[in-house]
DNA sequence: TTGTGGATGCTCT
DNA sequence: GAGCATCCACAAA
């Protein structure tokens, strides 16, 4: 069931989130703590595009302090905090400017799963990662770690050698014109555990 | 089992 | 000052 994966380069990521998404599918993100080593594998992402382009992504508006890193080289981390307690974590995306990124919605711990249970005490094992917010928690990169490259340590990102087979279905989470069925940009492996059935619909708020 | 609503504090306007 | 790319607890069925 696990597929075989290949290093990449830089270029490899300096693509359209919206291409890009469905190929980190299967890829598996590890990160290097002073705890240890925690790897997940990807089994589910949301492309956001750039500037003017996309009204969910943070950048929408242009470059700021905070997603500055999303107008850089692709391949780096950009994490964020949201909801006065969540850290996400995103693959830049895209060539330097574009300020394109891939959010990591979901994935299975696939080494560290102790270190990860830990971290997500309570969780089930399959619940460990499950979730933007979550996967940051089990993998415990820190909201410090946003800029740093995930092609050199403590990070490292392999991709899957052969396409994994995915849906793709409206984003969640976001409200206004940004959110439903306009940007159906949310990738994921069907019947994966790491998938969450959370929130089909963007809540509606008046 | 599914659905609803509140918590929480950083970031931008 | 208001919004937010979420999660958890609790209520109802």
């Amino acid at each position: 069931m696990s597929a075989r994966l290949v290093t990449v380069g830089r270029e490899y990521f300096a693509r359209d989130p919206v291409e890009l998404g469905p190929l980190l599918l299967g890829a598996v993100l590890a990160y290097q703590s002073d705890e240890g080593p925690v790897a997940v594998r990807l089994s589910e992402v949301e492309a956001y595009r750039g500037v003017g382009e996309d009204p969910g992504s943070h950048a929408f508006r242009g470059e700021t302090r905070r997603n500055a890193v999303m107008f850089g080289e692709a391949a780096h981390l950009y994490a964020y905090f949201t909801y006065g307690m969540h850290t996400c974590l995103n693959i830049v995306a895209g060539h330097p400017g574009t300020s394109a990124g891939v959010l990591l919605r979901g994935g299975t711990i696939v080494e560290g799963i102790e270190l990860a249970r830990e971290r997500r005490a309570g969780a089930s094992d399959r619940d460990l990662a499950r979730g933007p917010a979550r996967l940051a928690v089990a993998m415990g990169v820190p909201l410090s770690a946003g800029g740093s490259d995930l092609l050199a340590p403590p990070f490292s990102l392999v991709v899957a050698a052969e396409p994994v087979p995915f849906e793709h279905g409206p984003r969640t989470g976001i409200s206004g014109p940004g959110g439903g069925a306009a940007f159906p940009w949310r990738f994921w492996i069907p019947g994966d555990p790491g998938v969450s059935p959370y929130r089909r619909h963007a809540r509606s708020h008046a």
